[in-house]
DNA sequence: CTTTTCACTTTAGTTTTTCTAATATGAAAG
DNA sequence: CTTTCATATTAGAAAAACTAAAGTGAAAAG
């Protein structure tokens, strides 16, 4: 293979020949005129041989210029076709989409099937993982992370924002005690979840309680659960209300299986988004995924009054 | 055109995927290991995308990569193809020369001849001129200039070093008072060439009777000619005695119509250099020329001691 | 005519890309 | 084991590319 001529400037002659003008080739490759003609000059140079004749306002191929166009373009055809290749590759397989598991089967899932109904020829396939994967390496097309959104060298869209209501199921509220005002939580269970490994600031029972103004009331009671699913199944057996994410407690509130006794949750500071790599945030499955899902987070909004309203009418 | 990934990852793609060998492509690409490696990094990232399977101490193309080497390496080929093209272009017309009016015809045209029964398929085009021409753009190929050796952003080589020496016509010396000893030249009409222009340390008869030590002869007498070929004319004519270049004194010298009295001569700053683009300095017309003009260059040597002879003998 | 406009050119300086050198890694060969 | 070999990684240096702004010169417009 003999050495050849700088790469850049074959493709501003190969696009300035095909204009017949180094503006229309400037715009075509997003730079400024003047770097056509440094770049079809640098051409000239290292071929020893001019490739233009440069008219009053505009310019024509020598003779050598013309000889080499139809190569040269054709070179740049193949690369094309490569790409396009590339394409078709890349449609071929499933989309791979990662997303934490629990969001993956409250969340995911149940829409999954509306994502099949408008877009049957993508399949899809997904790992649950709450590693931040390579998106390049491990084969990963687009994913949905819990996070505060800063993702070095990643694309990332807030997906929606993440927020712990206190729920409990429909027959703790009839059965109990009764809980109508705050204080009334004294009286039950408190169910707990331990999130400390994610963020030493993730809000409790002891900061919600402090919210509304009712730190007079022990938050260390109840029960602790290291894991999402454990106590997000106690509160639907009614062992006691709980603080659970919007995302898990806004399809059972909605189906009657869990209740909301008050009207204020407690925002976090990190929240969910969809990540993709740069490279593969315009392919068109990455982004009809993308766009889908936030389509339908458009639909989870708060019930009640998040702490931010509330500071937000105090000031 | 869609956007293309960058031209020179690709390339070092294209080498890689052939040799499958990072090393190899490496060194066929004249660039480090490294340097491969990240050009690969750098493609895959931008289309999201292994190209390469790393192994442990040996490289193998993914799906992706073997799907896309072949239209990649075509596309590499046809540049090469166009370089082609351009090289027999460049064969087809005349090699054109560009020199001194005085070197051509007493020195380029008398062995031109050689030249063409060595390289029978070259044509000549000779061009006299003084001017440093573009050799781009006024499509020279390749030019002997006269000078310091400095020519900015050209490829030159020393071709022979320009020496005065004193000659006359070989009747002067039967005819005249004789001319045997360095005193003998207070008789004779001294001829003066005017090179002032070229150089104000150009070596004239005033330095030449220094160099001797015959400094008691007044130098400037005589006659004065502003054009070189005037004061050539004077000199064959046998109107007195010149200092004459090398260049221009050795064939008449060979020949007999001129002979050297004194076998002193006067070494000059400047001298010849064979002349080119960089970019043209490795086209095989124009290596055959300067590897032929060399060549032919090598036969003219110094007759006497010159300056820079008595000057080494005499410390 | 004179003025404006248009496309290419030129230059200096900044930004981006590419490369090297040195070091690391990790598995196979000796 | 130790060495060797091919690739990976890093920081920093070197080279290339690009922009912005001013320039040129001829056709088009007035």
């Amino acid at each position: 293979m003999k050495r050849l001529p700088p790469l850049k400037a074959l493709q501003a002659f190969e696009a300035a020949g095909r204009h017949l003008s180094f503006s229309a080739a400037a715009a075509e490759l997003h730079v400024t005129p003047g770097a056509i003609s440094q770049q079809v000059r640098q051409l000239e140079d290292s071929l020893g041989m001019r490739l233009f004749r440069r008219l009053n306002r505009a310019i024509e191929l020598t003779d050598a210029g013309r000889l080499i166009l139809p190569p040269v373009s054709r070179g740049f055809n193949q690369f094309n076709d490569a790409l396009t290749l590339l394409q078709q590759y890349r449609s071929a397989g499933p989309l791979t989409i990662t997303a934490p598991a629990s969001l993956v089967s409250n969340w995911l899932i149940p829409r999954l099937q509306r994502f099949k109904a408008d877009y049957p020829d993508i399949d899809v396939r997904i790992d649950t993982s709450n590693r931040l994967v390579d998106f390049i390496h491990e084969d990963i097309d687009v994913g949905v992370r819990f996070g505060d959104g800063e993702y070095p060298d990643l694309d990332s869209t807030h997906l929606f924002s993440y927020e712990l209501i206190p729920v409990c199921a429909p027959q703790l509220m009839r059965q109990g005690p009764g809980l109508r005002e705050i204080s009334d939580l004294a009286r039950y269970t408190l169910l707990h979840g331990d999130y400390r490994d994610l963020d030493a600031a993730f809000p409790d029972w002891t900061m919600w309680l402090k919210v509304v103004g009712a730190e007079d009331i022990e938050a260390e009671r109840g029960i602790f659960f290291s894991q999402a699913d454990q106590l997000f199944q106690a509160v639907v057996d009614g062992q006691g209300v709980g603080l659970l994410a919007n995302v898990m407690a806004e399809p059972e509130i909605a189906a009657g299986r869990l209740v909301q006794p008050f009207a204020i949750s407690l925002p976090v500071r990190m929240s969910y988004h969809v990540v993709t790599s740069p490279a593969k945030a315009s392919w068109p499955r990455v982004r009809a995924f993308r766009d889908w899902v936030l389509a339908e987070s458009a639909g989870l909004r708060t019930r009640g009054r998040t702490l931010s309203d509330e500071s937000g009418r105090r000031d």
